[in-house]
DNA sequence: TAAAATCATTCATATATTTGAATATTACTA
DNA sequence: TAGTAATATTCAAATATATGAATGATTTTA
């Protein structure tokens, strides 16, 4: 099941600003849809749509307690990814590999200005 | 500058087949538009269409070697983030941590069934 | 049982993304 | 210098995504 597609499909859900900050938050606990309101400057309806969306891709569950719904994560690919946007790479250097793999070019170093 | 934001444009932009293959076949090296289009079945000018969607992005840039342009990584971020997308996950516990945080709850244990 | 609290769903519209088709650009080569 | 190889750009149509507005459903409380 470790399929690139689904992957795909959650990178996609994460690439939103109101499904990043819910994540993150599950990410610390359990949390139900009113907890979300608090930080989130959007509608219920709207945080309940993007829990929704969520939801049926497999990346959050949520348990009843009394009348709330408490969310927590499901994916384990989550926390991973999470952290990785949290890190920071400000100094590290970008570039090509050392040795290119260009099938048509005649390169052989580095020849960039 | 709160490179929050760029990392989750960054993320919508690898949400995307093509653009995943890209950024996998770069991260083995230096390649050109026609090294791409042997292995990507989609036509060549979508083909550079991705790559100049990557380019302004900051994901990637090029260098000329004759009449060819090699493409190369640039943003250190593409190899944790294809690490990650590669890994396994099969087999890991999802489930909402020990200690649940939501404010309004009576909640104080697992009741989930 | 009526009211309130909590959350979900539906729908319509606005906006963004993706792709194919056609064409342009640039640098080599004969 | 004309031709060709390699790649980019533009435009339009199709598709997908996001959001607000209105409303529905359920459970708890008074």
């Amino acid at each position: 099941m470790n399929d690139f597609m689904s992957k795909i499909e959650i990178l996609k859900l994460v690439a939103h600003p109101a499904r990043l900050s819910i994540l993150e938050e599950l990410s610390k606990g359990v949390k139900c849809v009113s907890d979300f309101q608090e930080f989130l400057e959007i509608s219920q309806p709207n945080i309940s749509q993007h829990l929704s969306i969520l939801r049926h891709a497999g990346v959050i569950d949520y348990f009843i307690d009394g009348r709330l719904r408490c969310y927590f994560l499901k994916s384990p690919f989550i926390p991973d990814l999470l952290e990785i946007i949290k890190r920071d790479y400000t100094g590290q250097l970008p570039g090509p590999e050392c040795c290119p793999t260009t099938k048509k070019g005649k390169y052989h170093g580095d020849r960039r200005k």
